[in-house]
DNA sequence: TGAAATGTTGGGGCG
DNA sequence: ACGCCCCAACATTTC
């Protein structure tokens, strides 16, 4: 230990969901003062054994990249596993650190482990992962709001200002030679998303530079990139959700009156990510129920075999079963998508939100409780400023309107490569000579539809009407 | 961040 | 020139 140290003791920067060197409040604040701080990421088993190994690899990935940014800074990555509260423990026992400094995590698992360390260790949580704390946001009785346009109305009349921060300095990080680090995990990242802090600000100034400019119309094509794709880097914090904010401000600047429009519908986003991060702070029951306390007794079917039909895409609704490819394979789903595919299963299969819910966060690399949970509850209409329960998505009606060409079907749907625009959307519609000529037979290439939606549109309003 | 049914309007063909 | 009808296009209502 050098003479710096001993006047100095060190503190544990512990990584968490904010996987970045730049932008990162809580490491700002670890290394206030002239502390130095060690970076620590922990395994917790709690977490790691949710089965989501896409998620998983992306995330070892980017523990990978983030240690390879701490060696160009002479420091390193120390990755413990096992219970947080014991290792942190252990790390201020072998290190005499003074304190521990963390991003502030609002989801129930994280609250509860948070809690736990801070009685027992001086953790000093700092606020980062949504733009405001969402404590900060609530109505004039003091309740939170529970519906998103008076929310974003009170979240844009906050004083917003952000310094980014360029890469750190390497004398912010303490010695760490001698201290155990567990070996990294190997990784096989998903091809879609390199992991890292710089594949998300390349992607960032990508979407800035352009799509953001057609967005309000543009995001809703399944078949364009019209979507930033930068939720798995969000998810983990590869890119801070101020810095995303502050670079969509700036793109605002230089819009002109059409195109800002475009921009504020992206911002928007970023504010109903803030949205239900709150709700699911101030209403962490949500992950075990459905917001509105007058539908939690529709009358789900158990079909585990549909549930399985629809799992696999093979419902027989090409712009359904295209989706539902598209998230097992790449690990995301565009969230016009997404809308769509919770719809059929909530409304057309009438089976629980929950068990989409499950699965999204078993595929999704950008699964994430709190919205997750909050799309789903959206769609199936039970959540908070949910939509009506008779908002039924037509599949057939959405896919001529978003994948007009079909571009976005033939892509994951191979089997349906040949059939004409006429049919692409609903192909059990083709005549006998048709399918021959194309090249495929419905109920045996490709699936007849598992149901008719005419009929199940009244099944799904019959099922909520009575509760 | 629906869909479908119903209502309204207005242009153009035609007697 | 005029009224009538058709019907697309758009608006409104309802679930």
């Amino acid at each position: 230990m050098n003479q710096n140290e001993k006047n100095n003791p060190p503190v544990i920067w512990w990584l968490r969901r904010d996987l970045r060197l730049t932008d990162n409040d809580a490491l700002r604040a670890a290394v206030r003062d002239g502390r130095q701080a060690i970076p620590v990421f922990i395994m917790d088993p709690a977490l790691l054994q949710a089965k989501a190994p896409l998620r998983q690899q992306f995330l070892f990935g980017g523990l990978r990249r983030l240690d390879e940014d701490l060696r160009l800074l002479g420091s390193r990555l120390i990755l413990r596993q096992g219970n947080p509260a014991e290792q942190l423990a252990h790390l201020l026992a072998e290190t005499g650190a003074s304190a521990i400094y963390a991003e502030e995590d609002y989801s129930p698992y994280a609250r509860r482990r948070d809690a736990e360390v801070v009685a027992r260790l001086p953790l000093r949580l700092v606020q980062g992962l949504t733009v405001f704390h969402p404590a900060a946001l609530t109505k004039a009785d003091n309740h939170p709001y529970v519906v998103f346009t008076p929310f974003s109305k009170a979240w844009k009349s906050l004083p917003f200002s952000f310094t980014t921060t360029g890469s750190p300095h390497p004398n912010l990080f303490a010695a760490t030679t001698g201290l155990e680090s567990l070996p990294l995990p190997e990784m096989r990242p998903p091809a879609d998303f390199p992991p890292g802090e710089a594949e998300a600000r390349r992607r960032l100034d990508r979407f800035l530079g352009g799509a953001v400019f057609e967005y309000a119309e543009g995001r809703n094509r399944l078949d364009q990139p019209g979507t930033s794709e930068l939720s798995p880097y969000l998810r983990f914090g590869m890119l801070s959700i101020r810095a995303a904010l502050t670079a969509a401000l700036q793109a605002l600047q230089r819009a002109d009156a059409d195109d800002r429009r475009s921009v504020e519908t992206w911002i928007n986003e970023l504010i109903w990510r803030d949205f239900y991060h709150s709700i699911l702070y101030h209403f962490p029951g949500v992950l075990k129920e459905g917001f509105q306390t007058g539908l939690r007794g529709i009358a789900w079917r158990e079909a585990p075999a549909d549930l399985q039909v629809w799992q696999h895409g093979e419902t027989g609704y090409p712009v359904v079963d295209a989706c539902m490819r598209q998230l097992a394979e790449t690990g995301w789903m565009h969230n016009r998508g997404r809308m769509i595919a919770a719809s059929f299963l909530a409304k057309d299969l009438l089976i629980n939100w929950q068990e989409g819910e499950r699965w999204f966060m078993r595929c999704l690399v950008d699964g994430e409780p709190a919205a997750n949970n909050g799309g789903w509850q959206w769609t199936a209409g039970v959540g908070t400023d949910a939509a009506p329960y008779f908002r039924i998505f037509n599949p057939l009606l959405q896919g001529k309107k978003f994948d007009p060409e079909g571009r976005f079907v033939r892509r994951w749907l191979p089997e349906l490569a040949h059939v004409p625009l006429t049919y692409i959307h609903n192909p059990w519609m083709m005549p006998p000579d048709v399918q021959s000529e194309c090249g495929v037979k419905i109920g045996t290439d490709y699936p007849a539809p598992i149901v008719d939606h005419a009929i199940v549109k009244e099944r799904v309003l019959n099922a909520y009407k009575k509760t």
